[in-house]
DNA sequence: GGACTATGATTGATCGGCAG
DNA sequence: GCTGCCGATCAATCATAGTC
């Protein structure tokens, strides 16, 4: 068990974190499909694309969040609550402009 | 992109935000690379194998020989490191994602190079 | 200053689908 | 049928960033 761990990679892993407001981008997109989180191709380029990272940053951030959301879902609780208020939000607002809309050019 | 039919695979709690659904129940069987017969070397029977510096460095190196190996080749190989067949085939197929992946991503956005700490 | 947690990346191996 | 490959994902681990 020679801790031969150096495999030949160091520099390699000089990780950043992500801005504040792309980790908001990527919970919203997370909590608002919880029931199949799996982003299409096109969806993670969308996503890659507002948050300023790679398309392969996207799929290790699900990839990460998917794993340890369902290790630990109690920790994730206060989380997903308050995505989900922030989406039903945003959701009532489209309602409400869509409606407005639909008074405003009615045949 | 925001479509999303309300996938037909929930299972159950009533709480709209604790519910569970299939993906989060998702359990991958553990490797098989476990050759329990002979070799006392009390292998469990399912551990992600830890390749040495050696291995690697084989394989990288064969790697940049031959993208693909053939059956006869991947024998050779997997005597020569001690590995399984599969061990090395698979190998091979994750390197050649890696390599995809790294000409398709090749240069691009984030750059920050120099100092920023 | 160091223990402890959060988080992005890496990687051996699995899963489902397709071609030969 | 079976086998290899691809693309996506899993799951465990690594190494660093952030917190206290």
């Amino acid at each position: 068990v020679m801790i031969l761990r150096s495999r030949f990679l160091d520099a390699r892993r000089k990780r950043r974190n992500f801005s504040k407001q792309a980790t908001e981008i990527l919970n919203e997109y997370f909590y608002s499909h919880l029931s199949n989180p799996y982003p299409s191709e096109e969806a993670k380029e969308e996503l890659a694309k507002k948050c300023s990272i790679t398309v392969s940053q996207v799929s290790n951030w699900f990839g990460n969040k998917r794993i340890r959301y369902k290790k630990n879902i109690g920790k994730f609780q206060e989380e997903a609550n308050l995505y989900a208020a922030k989406t039903a939000v945003t959701a009532a607002h489209a309602v409400a402009a869509a409606v407005q809309n639909n008074q405003t050019n009615s045949p | 992109l925001s479509e999303d039919k309300e996938s037909p695979c929930v299972s159950e709690t009533s709480t709209p935000t604790a519910r569970t659904f299939d993906w989060m129940k998702v359990k991958r069987n553990p490797p098989k690379t476990a050759k329990v017969s002979e070799l006392g070397l009390g292998a469990p029977g399912g551990l992600r194998t830890n390749f040495t510096t050696r291995q690697l460095t084989e394989l990288e190196k064969e790697f940049h020989f031959n993208k693909y190996l053939s059956r006869a080749r991947r024998v050779e190989i997997a005597a020569t490191l001690e590995l399984n067949e599969t061990q090395v085939k698979i190998w091979f197929q994750n390197r050649r994602m890696k390599q995809k992946k790294r000409e398709r991503e090749g240069g691009r956005l984030p750059l920050a190079p120099p100092g920023c700490p």
